[in-house]
DNA sequence: TGCTTAAATATTGTGCGCAATATAATTGTG
DNA sequence: CACAATTATATTGCGCACAATATTTAAGCA
């Protein structure tokens, strides 16, 4: 009742503000680089995944798509349905399991690799942080991943 | 055309990754719980604004609460609609600037105060993580966002 | 083989975020 | 005072996230 449960919900004592605020700033970052290339952000990652994939040769199930992202289908399907809609990839049944929906780079798609290539630099090292700095916020965001993945949620919570 | 390339789009590398995937991780952490008070994890963040200014003895206005959370009324209006229908707020114009609309929290609204006192401590202590780590992590995150907030987007980018 | 169970994706519904536009009230200016 | 510009909020539309459920196909088993 007193100073002391103030500053525990005080917004900016609170660490999932800070990520909600920092992680949307971020993104409107990336928006209008993004938008250049016909993309939102989270088309966005489910490109540098196929990406990825296509360089090393990998099929790519949507399942694979939703475990790197951390996606769900209802996600997932009607972005996959709009980068279809903009011919950047093919989604095709697997003849051997018709359950399988395999998600393609189409030509159009695996060009548009090489304008993509110019964001990441463009964003963060023209900002002016210190890269160092920026990479270990990273890896203590991917800690934090690591540690909740860890701890499970259901239990005295 | 390289391995420099590979590396340069890859997830694992993008810090906006590893902010957008803690994000979702950690607002998934507080669902189950804001479940429990009948929140989101957005309408917490209003109801943190509105009990905070509550304590002060300071009005609220609309605009006051897409400043503090950056939002706009495109997300609050609706937002607030619904804390409106469960009773935890009212919205009332001004009657001397009638563009204004002022957000009043009920009894009910002030009471659900008390259930939320218990959730910041739930949440990151019982994971069983470094505090002093996750406030590090927090200024981090904050001067990042200090920093694009700094540097216009808008430039070279 | 028939039947149950599981797996992969799709669908439906709700609630954000955000851009773009609209509406209404106030302020500033001649 | 009229009227243009500004301010505060609301509305519309689109694209996520995510829960819950449905659909289709495959596997396992008596």
């Amino acid at each position: 009742m007193t100073t002391d449960d103030d500053q525990l919900l005080a917004l900016d004592s609170q660490l999932c503000f800070a990520i909600y605020t920092a992680n949307r700033a971020v993104t409107a970052r990336y928006r209008p680089l993004l938008a250049k290339l016909g993309l939102t952000y989270p088309q966005y990652l489910v490109m540098l995944v196929l990406w990825q994939a296509d360089r090393e040769g990998e099929r790519v199930r949507v399942s694979d798509i939703g475990q790197r992202l951390r996606l769900d289908t209802g996600t997932l399907t009607p972005l996959l349905k709009r980068l279809e809609g903009a011919a950047l990839v093919e989604r095709r049944r697997d003849s051997r399991d018709e359950r399988v929906v395999s998600i393609v780079l189409t030509a159009r798609g695996r060009e548009l690799r090489k304008r993509a290539l110019a964001i990441p630099e463009q964003l963060m090292c023209s900002s002016g942080i210190d890269p160092q700095r920026l990479g270990a916020l990273r890896e203590e965001l991917r800690s934090l991943l690591a540690e909740l993945d860890r701890v499970d949620g259901s239990s005295a919570e």
